[in-house]
DNA sequence: TTGGTTGCAAAATGTTTGCATGACC
DNA sequence: GGTCATGCAAACATTTTGCAACCAA
């Protein structure tokens, strides 16, 4: 799943990664290494899959999942998020520059666009809202997607 | 509700944007004018609330709530979404000009944003996404609405 | 009158919680 | 060894569906 040329095995990923004051177990460590290398946003149910056709013969609980997500976003190195195609939330690393998706309103494809178009829009969007304190903000592109459009 | 000066009544409401080719029942004119008057998105348990406030007598099932969203939603008049905050669905009329909403992360009060500060910038992310045809977007803005910072 | 719409109840999802067992430090 | 995390099951919340009664055209 890796992009990188040198796969970085998931030993050093864990140690160079860790969060302080959270216990290591094998499921949080499994959960977290599914959520480093995706290159897109998660749903519970898509990480349980995914943890289950990678150890078959583990046994993993739905609730673990979902407890140990939350215990992520506690620490401050997972984000929640509903994406406006979907119902339910999906989770993500929180990476050093956040990213934004498109998303294909066909097959749910979501592709990461690589730079944020907003960035000097919040000053223009403040001036309308007095008060108000910015301390993010949410993007998705609609769209259909090559392959869609090839259909 | 109405911020109109001379308020418009339901019956010329009703008479000016019905949607051809959907049967008018008194739940359905009751919903669509909830909406109608709503300026911020709605949850199927809000609107539901709000028919049984405004109509105790009435009796209106959650089914229907949802049954007739999804039928103005399938004539193209009321658009379904997610925040980021929330996990369940909203629904809105769609206005002739789209809206955005700051969300307070703590209130999860939504304040419509009056301008679309993302007309210009399609093109730009257009260049990044080669083949994706762009059909819409959703943006939040998020943050801490005044009245919360004076808490 | 007749087909679409409603209310009710039950099912289907997605998510959370209680509790006894088990694993990490 | 004590504490916290896990698995399981049951609870909960939101949304969908089946069906008989009902209402608008």
């Amino acid at each position: 799943m890796s992009c990188k040329i040198h796969a970085e095995n998931s030993d050093s990923i864990i140690e160079r990664c860790w969060p302080s004051g959270v216990k290591k177990t094998h499921q949080r460590i499994d959960i977290f290494l599914i959520l480093y290398h995706s290159d897109e946003p998660l749903s519970a149910a898509e990480i349980f899959d995914k943890l289950n056709q990678k150890a078959p013969k583990e046994k993993y609980a739905f609730s673990t999942v979902y407890r140990n997500l939350l215990a992520f976003e506690k620490v401050g190195i997972v984000t929640k998020t509903t994406l406006s195609t979907e119902d339910n939330a999906v989770y993500e690393l929180k990476k050093s520059s956040h990213k934004h998706y498109a998303v294909c309103t066909k097959c749910h494809r979501k592709i990461p666009i690589k730079t944020c178009p907003l960035h000097d829009i919040s000053a223009a969007v403040k001036d309308s809202l007095p008060g108000f304190e910015i301390t993010g903000h949410q993007l998705e592109i609609l769209g259909i997607c090559n392959e869609c459009k090839n259909k």
